[in-house]
DNA sequence: TAACGCATCTCTGTATACAGGATCGGGCTG
DNA sequence: CAGCCCGATCCTGTATACAGAGATGCGTTA
Protein backbone atom coordinates (compact mmCIF):
# COMPACT_ATOMS: atom_id res chain seq x y z
CA UNK A 1 0.00 0.00 0.00
CA UNK A 2 1.65 3.43 -0.88
CA UNK A 3 -0.83 5.16 1.66
CA UNK A 4 -0.16 4.41 5.02
CA UNK A 5 -3.14 5.44 6.58
CA UNK A 6 -5.77 2.64 7.01
CA UNK A 7 -9.06 2.72 5.29
CA UNK A 8 -10.66 3.63 8.48
CA UNK A 9 -8.66 6.68 9.43
CA UNK A 10 -9.27 7.70 5.05
CA UNK A 11 -13.22 6.89 5.91
CA UNK A 12 -13.02 9.29 9.36
CA UNK A 13 -11.19 12.51 7.85
CA UNK A 14 -14.00 12.16 4.67
CA UNK A 15 -16.93 11.56 6.47
CA UNK A 16 -15.96 14.17 8.76
CA UNK A 17 -15.26 16.98 6.45
CA UNK A 18 -18.14 15.92 4.02
CA UNK A 19 -20.77 16.44 7.45
CA UNK A 20 -18.60 19.65 9.12
CA UNK A 21 -19.18 21.05 5.19
CA UNK A 22 -23.06 20.56 5.71
CA UNK A 23 -24.19 18.80 3.20
CA UNK A 24 -26.44 16.96 5.04
CA UNK A 25 -27.72 19.55 7.07
CA UNK A 26 -31.46 18.02 5.41
CA UNK A 27 -32.36 15.35 7.91
CA UNK A 28 -31.94 12.88 6.11
CA UNK A 29 -30.64 9.10 6.73
CA UNK A 30 -27.05 9.18 5.10
CA UNK A 31 -26.76 6.35 2.79
CA UNK A 32 -23.99 4.26 3.63
CA UNK A 33 -23.70 2.36 0.31
CA UNK A 34 -23.68 5.85 -1.80
CA UNK A 35 -20.96 7.38 0.79
CA UNK A 36 -18.80 4.17 0.65
CA UNK A 37 -18.38 4.34 -3.11
CA UNK A 38 -17.47 7.98 -2.83
CA UNK A 39 -14.88 7.84 -0.42
CA UNK A 40 -13.84 4.81 -2.54
CA UNK A 41 -13.91 2.40 0.32
CA UNK A 42 -15.99 -0.11 1.85
CA UNK A 43 -18.86 0.22 3.74
CA UNK A 44 -16.91 -1.59 6.95
CA UNK A 45 -14.37 0.81 7.71
CA UNK A 46 -17.22 3.71 6.77
CA UNK A 47 -19.65 2.12 9.21
CA UNK A 48 -16.73 2.54 11.72
CA UNK A 49 -16.67 5.97 11.01
CA UNK A 50 -20.18 6.85 11.65
CA UNK A 51 -19.98 5.08 15.02
CA UNK A 52 -17.24 7.34 15.95
CA UNK A 53 -18.78 11.07 14.72
CA UNK A 54 -21.91 9.53 16.58
CA UNK A 55 -19.85 9.25 19.81
CA UNK A 56 -18.03 12.18 18.77
CA UNK A 57 -21.49 14.19 18.79
CA UNK A 58 -21.42 15.14 15.22
CA UNK A 59 -23.85 12.66 13.52
CA UNK A 60 -26.88 10.96 15.83
CA UNK A 61 -28.40 7.51 15.23
CA UNK A 62 -31.84 6.99 13.81
CA UNK A 63 -35.14 4.48 15.78
CA UNK A 64 -35.27 2.69 12.99
CA UNK A 65 -31.66 2.65 11.84
CA UNK A 66 -29.20 4.25 10.19
CA UNK A 67 -27.92 7.92 11.15
CA UNK A 68 -28.08 11.45 10.01
CA UNK A 69 -26.01 14.72 10.61
CA UNK A 70 -27.11 15.75 14.60
CA UNK A 71 -29.07 18.98 14.87
CA UNK A 72 -27.63 21.83 17.58
CA UNK A 73 -29.44 24.33 19.21
CA UNK A 74 -28.11 27.39 20.75
CA UNK A 75 -28.14 25.58 23.87
CA UNK A 76 -26.18 22.75 22.88
CA UNK A 77 -23.39 25.02 21.71
CA UNK A 78 -23.52 26.92 24.50
CA UNK A 79 -22.92 24.07 26.36
CA UNK A 80 -20.01 23.02 24.69
CA UNK A 81 -18.26 25.86 25.15
CA UNK A 82 -18.81 26.08 29.14
CA UNK A 83 -17.66 22.56 29.36
CA UNK A 84 -14.74 23.31 27.39
CA UNK A 85 -13.94 26.36 29.61
CA UNK A 86 -14.89 24.27 32.71
CA UNK A 87 -12.76 20.88 30.86
CA UNK A 88 -9.56 22.60 30.19
CA UNK A 89 -9.41 24.63 33.62
CA UNK A 90 -9.66 21.54 35.75
CA UNK A 91 -6.56 20.47 33.61
CA UNK A 92 -5.09 23.64 34.39
CA UNK A 93 -5.60 23.79 37.72
CA UNK A 94 -4.24 20.00 37.99
CA UNK A 95 -1.55 20.82 35.75
CA UNK A 96 -0.77 23.70 38.06
CA UNK A 97 -0.86 21.87 41.67
CA UNK A 98 0.80 18.59 40.49
CA UNK A 99 3.57 20.92 38.31
CA UNK A 100 3.50 20.59 34.86
CA UNK A 101 6.39 19.08 32.93
CA UNK A 102 8.62 21.67 31.51
CA UNK A 103 9.40 20.35 28.06
CA UNK A 104 5.15 20.99 27.16
CA UNK A 105 5.29 24.37 28.96
CA UNK A 106 7.92 25.11 26.76
CA UNK A 107 5.90 24.16 23.48
CA UNK A 108 3.39 26.04 24.89
CA UNK A 109 5.60 29.42 25.28
CA UNK A 110 6.53 28.41 21.93
CA UNK A 111 3.05 28.51 20.28
CA UNK A 112 2.00 31.60 22.12
CA UNK A 113 4.61 33.09 20.54
CA UNK A 114 3.75 31.82 16.56
CA UNK A 115 0.39 33.36 17.47
CA UNK A 116 1.61 36.57 18.57
CA UNK A 117 2.91 36.29 15.12
CA UNK A 118 -0.12 36.02 13.45
CA UNK A 119 -2.10 38.94 15.23
CA UNK A 120 1.25 40.79 14.88
CA UNK A 121 -0.73 43.29 12.73
CA UNK A 122 -4.15 44.21 13.51
CA UNK A 123 -5.34 44.95 10.07
CA UNK A 124 -3.51 42.44 8.69
CA UNK A 125 -3.79 39.26 10.95
CA UNK A 126 -2.88 35.85 9.48
CA UNK A 127 -5.99 33.56 10.43
CA UNK A 128 -4.65 30.44 9.00
CA UNK A 129 -1.67 30.23 11.23
CA UNK A 130 -3.65 31.38 14.02
CA UNK A 131 -6.65 28.64 13.92
CA UNK A 132 -3.95 25.77 13.44
CA UNK A 133 -1.69 27.48 16.56
CA UNK A 134 -5.09 28.09 18.21
CA UNK A 135 -5.66 24.35 18.22
CA UNK A 136 -1.70 23.59 18.49
CA UNK A 137 -2.12 25.70 21.90
CA UNK A 138 -5.54 23.77 23.13
CA UNK A 139 -4.08 20.39 22.53
CA UNK A 140 -1.15 21.78 24.47
CA UNK A 141 -2.80 22.13 27.54
CA UNK A 142 -4.33 18.92 27.55
CA UNK A 143 -0.99 17.55 27.83
CA UNK A 144 -0.12 19.20 30.91
CA UNK A 145 -2.29 17.53 33.13
CA UNK A 146 -0.71 14.87 33.07
CA UNK A 147 -2.81 11.62 33.42
CA UNK A 148 -3.74 10.32 30.36
CA UNK A 149 -7.56 10.35 31.12
CA UNK A 150 -7.97 14.22 31.63
CA UNK A 151 -5.87 14.37 28.37
CA UNK A 152 -8.24 12.42 26.47
CA UNK A 153 -11.18 14.30 27.41
CA UNK A 154 -10.20 17.89 26.62
CA UNK A 155 -8.85 16.52 23.62
CA UNK A 156 -12.74 15.16 23.08
CA UNK A 157 -14.63 17.93 24.36
CA UNK A 158 -12.25 20.80 22.35
CA UNK A 159 -13.64 17.97 19.33
CA UNK A 160 -17.29 19.24 20.34
CA UNK A 161 -19.01 20.45 17.80
CA UNK A 162 -19.36 24.03 16.88
CA UNK A 163 -17.14 25.01 19.71
CA UNK A 164 -14.75 25.39 17.05
CA UNK A 165 -12.98 29.03 17.06
CA UNK A 166 -12.66 28.76 12.94
CA UNK A 167 -16.55 29.11 12.82
CA UNK A 168 -16.14 32.70 14.32
CA UNK A 169 -13.09 33.74 12.03
CA UNK A 170 -15.05 32.38 8.89
CA UNK A 171 -17.37 35.89 9.82
CA UNK A 172 -14.82 37.89 11.57
CA UNK A 173 -16.14 40.89 10.27
CA UNK A 174 -19.56 40.56 12.13
CA UNK A 175 -18.36 40.67 15.03
CA UNK A 176 -17.48 44.05 16.43
CA UNK A 177 -13.63 44.63 17.54
CA UNK A 178 -12.73 41.15 16.31
CA UNK A 179 -8.82 41.43 16.67
CA UNK A 180 -9.45 42.87 19.67
CA UNK A 181 -11.17 39.69 20.65
CA UNK A 182 -8.63 38.11 19.50
CA UNK A 183 -6.03 39.61 21.07
CA UNK A 184 -7.63 39.09 24.41
CA UNK A 185 -7.76 35.73 24.19
CA UNK A 186 -4.04 35.52 23.90
CA UNK A 187 -3.60 37.64 27.00
CA UNK A 188 -5.75 34.95 28.12
CA UNK A 189 -3.29 32.14 27.29
CA UNK A 190 -0.86 33.60 28.42
CA UNK A 191 -1.90 34.34 31.86
CA UNK A 192 -2.91 30.75 32.11
CA UNK A 193 0.78 29.37 31.43
CA UNK A 194 1.84 32.09 33.65
CA UNK A 195 -0.73 30.39 36.19
CA UNK A 196 0.47 27.10 35.62
CA UNK A 197 4.18 27.51 35.69
CA UNK A 198 3.34 29.63 39.25
CA UNK A 199 1.57 26.90 40.39
CA UNK A 200 -1.85 28.96 41.27
CA UNK A 201 -3.88 26.14 40.33
CA UNK A 202 -7.23 28.61 41.44
CA UNK A 203 -6.01 31.90 38.81
CA UNK A 204 -5.23 29.03 36.32
CA UNK A 205 -8.70 27.61 36.61
CA UNK A 206 -10.58 30.91 36.66
CA UNK A 207 -8.75 32.40 33.23
CA UNK A 208 -9.79 29.14 31.69
CA UNK A 209 -13.63 30.06 32.06
CA UNK A 210 -12.95 33.43 31.51
CA UNK A 211 -11.50 32.64 28.24
CA UNK A 212 -15.11 30.44 27.58
CA UNK A 213 -17.32 33.37 28.42
CA UNK A 214 -14.93 35.54 26.16
CA UNK A 215 -15.78 32.73 23.23
CA UNK A 216 -19.10 32.97 24.16
CA UNK A 217 -19.75 36.40 23.77
CA UNK A 218 -18.33 36.34 20.19
CA UNK A 219 -20.81 33.49 20.06
CA UNK A 220 -23.77 35.73 21.25
CA UNK A 221 -22.70 38.53 18.54
CA UNK A 222 -22.88 36.05 15.79
CA UNK A 223 -26.34 34.36 16.76
CA UNK A 224 -27.34 37.75 16.75
CA UNK A 225 -26.09 38.45 13.69
CA UNK A 226 -29.33 37.09 12.63
CA UNK A 227 -30.50 33.32 11.16
CA UNK A 228 -29.04 34.17 7.59
CA UNK A 229 -25.56 34.33 9.00
CA UNK A 230 -25.73 30.87 10.47
CA UNK A 231 -26.14 29.43 7.06
CA UNK A 232 -23.08 30.99 6.21
CA UNK A 233 -20.33 29.64 8.62
CA UNK A 234 -19.53 26.17 7.87
CA UNK A 235 -19.87 25.20 11.10
CA UNK A 236 -22.73 26.88 12.16
CA UNK A 237 -24.87 26.41 9.12
CA UNK A 238 -26.32 23.10 11.04
CA UNK A 239 -28.23 25.56 13.13
CA UNK A 240 -30.65 26.40 10.51
CA UNK A 241 -31.57 22.55 10.45
CA UNK A 242 -33.93 23.53 13.41
CA UNK B 1 -35.73 -12.92 17.17
CA UNK B 2 -37.35 -13.57 20.48
CA UNK B 3 -34.81 -11.23 21.86
CA UNK B 4 -34.96 -7.82 21.11
CA UNK B 5 -31.89 -6.68 21.41
CA UNK B 6 -29.42 -5.87 18.71
CA UNK B 7 -26.16 -8.24 18.70
CA UNK B 8 -24.28 -5.15 19.31
CA UNK B 9 -26.23 -4.27 22.76
CA UNK B 10 -25.38 -7.76 23.42
CA UNK B 11 -21.50 -7.64 22.52
CA UNK B 12 -21.62 -3.92 24.44
CA UNK B 13 -23.21 -5.81 28.01
CA UNK B 14 -21.00 -8.64 27.19
CA UNK B 15 -17.90 -7.45 26.66
CA UNK B 16 -17.86 -4.65 29.27
CA UNK B 17 -18.50 -6.90 32.23
CA UNK B 18 -16.13 -9.20 30.90
CA UNK B 19 -13.53 -6.14 30.87
CA UNK B 20 -14.78 -4.96 34.38
CA UNK B 21 -14.42 -8.68 35.84
CA UNK B 22 -10.92 -8.15 35.52
CA UNK B 23 -10.34 -11.62 33.45
CA UNK B 24 -8.21 -9.18 31.16
CA UNK B 25 -6.17 -7.57 33.93
CA UNK B 26 -2.82 -9.05 31.87
CA UNK B 27 -2.14 -6.90 29.20
CA UNK B 28 -2.52 -9.30 26.29
CA UNK B 29 -4.37 -8.49 23.35
CA UNK B 30 -8.17 -9.29 23.06
CA UNK B 31 -9.14 -12.13 21.24
CA UNK B 32 -11.69 -11.13 18.64
CA UNK B 33 -12.30 -14.72 17.47
CA UNK B 34 -12.90 -16.34 21.15
CA UNK B 35 -14.55 -13.64 22.21
CA UNK B 36 -16.83 -13.64 19.45
CA UNK B 37 -17.53 -17.65 19.94
CA UNK B 38 -18.03 -17.13 24.30
CA UNK B 39 -20.30 -14.51 23.47
CA UNK B 40 -22.60 -16.47 20.78
CA UNK B 41 -22.24 -13.57 17.65
CA UNK B 42 -20.10 -12.90 14.93
CA UNK B 43 -16.86 -10.70 14.63
CA UNK B 44 -18.30 -7.42 13.63
CA UNK B 45 -20.53 -6.88 16.61
CA UNK B 46 -17.96 -7.35 18.80
CA UNK B 47 -15.67 -4.94 16.90
CA UNK B 48 -18.23 -2.36 17.36
CA UNK B 49 -18.16 -3.13 21.10
CA UNK B 50 -14.49 -2.80 21.40
CA UNK B 51 -14.74 0.34 19.52
CA UNK B 52 -17.09 1.74 21.93
CA UNK B 53 -15.04 0.27 24.75
CA UNK B 54 -12.24 2.25 23.29
CA UNK B 55 -13.90 5.31 23.12
CA UNK B 56 -15.42 4.85 26.26
CA UNK B 57 -11.76 4.61 27.64
CA UNK B 58 -12.30 1.11 29.24
CA UNK B 59 -10.47 -0.26 25.99
CA UNK B 60 -6.89 0.86 24.63
CA UNK B 61 -5.59 0.10 20.48
CA UNK B 62 -2.35 -1.48 20.43
CA UNK B 63 -0.09 -0.01 17.73
CA UNK B 64 0.03 -3.58 15.62
CA UNK B 65 -3.54 -3.71 16.09
CA UNK B 66 -6.52 -4.99 18.15
CA UNK B 67 -6.59 -3.61 21.44
CA UNK B 68 -5.92 -4.78 25.22
CA UNK B 69 -7.70 -3.69 28.34
CA UNK B 70 -6.67 -0.25 29.79
CA UNK B 71 -4.54 -0.14 32.41
CA UNK B 72 -5.28 3.07 34.84
CA UNK B 73 -3.14 4.86 37.58
CA UNK B 74 -3.90 6.47 40.73
CA UNK B 75 -4.14 10.00 38.64
CA UNK B 76 -6.27 8.48 36.16
CA UNK B 77 -9.15 7.81 38.79
CA UNK B 78 -8.39 11.15 40.01
CA UNK B 79 -8.99 12.96 36.96
CA UNK B 80 -12.24 10.77 36.71
CA UNK B 81 -13.85 11.72 39.85
CA UNK B 82 -12.38 15.71 39.34
CA UNK B 83 -14.15 15.52 35.92
CA UNK B 84 -16.99 13.87 36.69
CA UNK B 85 -17.97 16.67 39.92
CA UNK B 86 -16.66 19.46 37.53
CA UNK B 87 -19.30 18.26 35.19
CA UNK B 88 -22.06 17.14 36.83
CA UNK B 89 -21.32 20.88 39.39
CA UNK B 90 -22.23 22.76 35.20
CA UNK B 91 -24.73 20.96 34.74
CA UNK B 92 -26.35 21.73 38.30
CA UNK B 93 -25.72 25.14 37.34
CA UNK B 94 -26.59 25.79 34.51
CA UNK B 95 -30.12 23.71 35.33
CA UNK B 96 -30.40 25.70 38.20
CA UNK B 97 -30.02 29.50 35.90
CA UNK B 98 -32.49 27.84 33.41
CA UNK B 99 -34.54 26.33 35.64
CA UNK B 100 -35.50 22.36 36.01
CA UNK B 101 -38.11 20.77 34.31
CA UNK B 102 -40.45 19.99 37.73
CA UNK B 103 -41.08 16.53 35.73
CA UNK B 104 -37.65 15.75 36.08
CA UNK B 105 -37.14 17.43 39.44
CA UNK B 106 -40.15 15.14 40.97
CA UNK B 107 -38.09 12.22 39.43
CA UNK B 108 -34.98 13.34 41.03
CA UNK B 109 -36.76 13.54 44.94
CA UNK B 110 -38.39 10.16 44.10
CA UNK B 111 -35.11 8.90 43.53
CA UNK B 112 -33.53 10.38 47.02
CA UNK B 113 -36.15 8.88 48.58
CA UNK B 114 -35.44 5.43 47.15
CA UNK B 115 -31.69 5.96 48.81
CA UNK B 116 -33.19 7.16 51.87
CA UNK B 117 -34.76 3.79 52.50
CA UNK B 118 -31.85 2.37 51.26
CA UNK B 119 -29.76 3.75 53.75
CA UNK B 120 -32.65 3.72 57.05
CA UNK B 121 -30.63 1.19 58.73
CA UNK B 122 -26.94 1.93 59.20
CA UNK B 123 -26.37 -1.37 60.06
CA UNK B 124 -28.29 -3.35 57.56
CA UNK B 125 -27.76 -0.54 54.66
CA UNK B 126 -29.39 -2.03 51.15
CA UNK B 127 -25.90 -2.02 49.16
CA UNK B 128 -27.99 -3.14 45.89
CA UNK B 129 -31.02 -0.70 45.91
CA UNK B 130 -28.25 1.74 46.69
CA UNK B 131 -26.13 1.49 43.45
CA UNK B 132 -28.59 1.32 41.05
CA UNK B 133 -30.47 4.02 43.21
CA UNK B 134 -27.38 6.08 43.17
CA UNK B 135 -26.79 5.76 39.46
CA UNK B 136 -30.47 6.91 38.45
CA UNK B 137 -30.00 9.77 40.68
CA UNK B 138 -26.59 10.71 38.74
CA UNK B 139 -28.42 10.30 35.25
CA UNK B 140 -31.46 12.03 36.17
CA UNK B 141 -29.45 15.09 37.50
CA UNK B 142 -27.82 14.79 33.58
CA UNK B 143 -30.99 15.47 32.90
CA UNK B 144 -31.72 18.50 34.32
CA UNK B 145 -29.40 20.64 32.67
CA UNK B 146 -32.31 20.59 29.96
CA UNK B 147 -29.32 20.76 26.79
CA UNK B 148 -29.14 17.22 25.24
CA UNK B 149 -25.20 17.93 24.70
CA UNK B 150 -24.46 18.44 28.52
CA UNK B 151 -27.14 15.42 29.29
CA UNK B 152 -24.79 12.94 27.20
CA UNK B 153 -21.65 14.15 28.47
CA UNK B 154 -22.87 14.21 31.79
CA UNK B 155 -23.63 10.79 31.05
CA UNK B 156 -20.56 10.06 29.80
CA UNK B 157 -18.39 11.05 32.40
CA UNK B 158 -20.34 9.02 34.76
CA UNK B 159 -19.06 6.12 32.76
CA UNK B 160 -15.82 6.41 33.19
CA UNK B 161 -13.85 3.91 34.44
CA UNK B 162 -13.43 3.54 38.20
CA UNK B 163 -15.74 6.52 38.86
CA UNK B 164 -18.28 4.23 39.52
CA UNK B 165 -19.20 4.52 43.66
CA UNK B 166 -19.53 0.47 43.50
CA UNK B 167 -15.84 -0.44 43.80
CA UNK B 168 -16.14 1.30 47.08
CA UNK B 169 -18.99 -0.31 48.07
CA UNK B 170 -17.50 -3.68 47.89
CA UNK B 171 -14.56 -3.23 49.96
CA UNK B 172 -17.23 -1.30 52.72
CA UNK B 173 -15.53 -2.21 55.59
CA UNK B 174 -12.44 -0.75 54.77
CA UNK B 175 -13.53 2.71 54.99
CA UNK B 176 -13.84 3.96 58.74
CA UNK B 177 -17.34 5.42 58.80
CA UNK B 178 -18.79 3.65 55.70
CA UNK B 179 -22.38 4.28 56.25
CA UNK B 180 -21.93 7.98 57.84
CA UNK B 181 -20.09 8.56 54.52
CA UNK B 182 -22.89 7.17 52.48
CA UNK B 183 -25.04 8.99 54.34
CA UNK B 184 -23.27 12.27 53.67
CA UNK B 185 -23.83 11.90 50.23
CA UNK B 186 -27.12 11.94 50.29
CA UNK B 187 -27.40 14.82 52.31
CA UNK B 188 -25.35 16.37 49.63
CA UNK B 189 -27.60 14.97 47.02
CA UNK B 190 -30.43 16.81 48.84
CA UNK B 191 -29.09 19.70 48.82
CA UNK B 192 -28.05 19.82 45.14
CA UNK B 193 -31.74 19.64 44.38
CA UNK B 194 -32.76 22.38 46.84
CA UNK B 195 -29.90 24.54 45.49
CA UNK B 196 -31.45 23.69 42.06
CA UNK B 197 -34.93 24.93 42.97
CA UNK B 198 -33.95 27.81 44.46
CA UNK B 199 -32.33 28.87 41.69
CA UNK B 200 -28.55 28.98 42.68
CA UNK B 201 -26.65 28.29 40.26
CA UNK B 202 -23.13 28.61 41.95
CA UNK B 203 -24.30 26.46 45.41
CA UNK B 204 -25.14 23.61 43.33
CA UNK B 205 -21.88 23.48 41.31
CA UNK B 206 -20.35 24.09 44.56
CA UNK B 207 -22.00 21.05 46.33
CA UNK B 208 -21.74 19.14 43.48
CA UNK B 209 -18.06 19.60 43.47
CA UNK B 210 -17.99 18.85 47.76
CA UNK B 211 -19.38 15.53 45.92
CA UNK B 212 -16.73 14.80 44.00
CA UNK B 213 -14.15 15.59 46.97
CA UNK B 214 -15.79 13.03 48.89
CA UNK B 215 -15.90 10.24 46.69
CA UNK B 216 -11.78 10.95 46.12
CA UNK B 217 -11.45 10.81 49.84
CA UNK B 218 -13.31 7.74 50.12
CA UNK B 219 -11.14 6.72 46.79
CA UNK B 220 -7.88 7.19 49.16
CA UNK B 221 -8.75 5.42 52.06
CA UNK B 222 -8.94 2.29 49.60
CA UNK B 223 -5.65 2.97 48.01
CA UNK B 224 -4.21 3.37 51.47
CA UNK B 225 -5.41 0.21 52.33
CA UNK B 226 -2.83 -1.34 50.31
CA UNK B 227 -2.14 -2.78 46.91
CA UNK B 228 -3.51 -6.19 47.77
CA UNK B 229 -7.06 -4.69 48.26
CA UNK B 230 -6.88 -3.28 44.69
CA UNK B 231 -6.93 -6.99 43.53
CA UNK B 232 -10.08 -8.03 45.71
CA UNK B 233 -12.22 -4.87 44.34
CA UNK B 234 -13.34 -5.64 40.60
CA UNK B 235 -13.71 -2.47 39.44
CA UNK B 236 -10.12 -1.58 41.06
CA UNK B 237 -8.25 -4.71 40.06
CA UNK B 238 -6.96 -3.15 36.81
CA UNK B 239 -4.92 -1.11 39.12
CA UNK B 240 -2.65 -4.18 39.55
CA UNK B 241 -2.08 -4.17 36.22
CA UNK B 242 0.72 -1.35 36.40
C1' DT C 1 24.81 -24.63 22.52
C1' DA C 2 23.10 -20.35 21.02
C1' DA C 3 21.57 -17.53 17.39
C1' DC C 4 19.71 -16.74 12.99
C1' DG C 5 16.46 -17.57 9.27
C1' DC C 6 12.60 -19.50 7.18
C1' DA C 7 8.15 -21.49 7.02
C1' DT C 8 3.79 -21.73 9.02
C1' DC C 9 0.07 -20.20 11.40
C1' DT C 10 -2.81 -17.12 13.71
C1' DC C 11 -4.89 -12.75 13.88
C1' DT C 12 -6.54 -8.32 12.41
C1' DG C 13 -8.47 -5.21 8.89
C1' DT C 14 -11.36 -5.08 4.90
C1' DA C 15 -14.60 -6.53 1.44
C1' DT C 16 -18.60 -8.88 0.22
C1' DA C 17 -22.70 -11.79 0.65
C1' DC C 18 -27.10 -12.52 2.94
C1' DA C 19 -31.41 -11.80 5.61
C1' DG C 20 -34.90 -9.12 7.73
C1' DG C 21 -37.33 -4.95 7.99
C1' DA C 22 -38.81 -0.37 6.55
C1' DT C 23 -40.28 2.65 3.00
C1' DC C 24 -42.48 4.00 -1.12
C1' DG C 25 -45.42 3.61 -4.97
C1' DG C 26 -49.15 1.49 -7.48
C1' DG C 27 -53.35 -0.67 -7.77
C1' DC C 28 -57.65 -1.83 -5.79
C1' DT C 29 -61.82 -0.72 -3.25
C1' DG C 30 -65.41 1.91 -0.93
C1' DC D 1 -61.72 10.73 -5.68
C1' DA D 2 -59.64 9.33 -1.34
C1' DG D 3 -57.91 5.84 1.51
C1' DC D 4 -56.00 1.40 2.30
C1' DC D 5 -53.49 -2.73 1.26
C1' DC D 6 -49.88 -5.09 -0.91
C1' DG D 7 -45.74 -5.89 -3.40
C1' DA D 8 -41.27 -4.43 -4.87
C1' DT D 9 -37.18 -2.14 -3.70
C1' DC D 10 -33.81 -0.19 -0.96
C1' DC D 11 -31.17 -0.20 3.12
C1' DT D 12 -29.35 -1.54 7.41
C1' DG D 13 -27.44 -5.04 10.54
C1' DT D 14 -24.93 -9.29 10.65
C1' DA D 15 -22.19 -13.09 9.10
C1' DT D 16 -18.54 -14.81 6.50
C1' DA D 17 -14.73 -14.93 3.20
C1' DC D 18 -10.20 -13.14 1.96
C1' DA D 19 -5.64 -10.90 2.11
C1' DG D 20 -1.70 -9.14 4.39
C1' DA D 21 1.00 -8.48 8.46
C1' DG D 22 2.96 -10.10 12.69
C1' DA D 23 4.27 -13.81 15.83
C1' DT D 24 5.87 -18.35 16.80
C1' DG D 25 8.54 -22.29 16.61
C1' DC D 26 11.63 -25.39 14.58
C1' DG D 27 15.57 -26.54 11.98
C1' DT D 28 20.06 -25.40 10.65
C1' DT D 29 24.57 -23.49 11.21
C1' DA D 30 28.55 -21.28 13.33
Amino acid sequence: MSDRKTQFEKALLGLRSLVMSGEFTGSTRLPEVALADRLGLSRTPLRQAMDQLVSEGLLERIETGGCRAARFTLDDINDAIELRGVIEGTAARLAAERGADPAIMLDAERVLDRIDTALARPDHIDFDAYIIENAAFHQILSRLAGSQLMQREVDRVSRLPLASPSAFLREQELIPDFSASLLRAQHQHRAIVEAIRAREGARAEHLSREHARLARRNLDHLANAGPGVATRVPGLSLLSAE
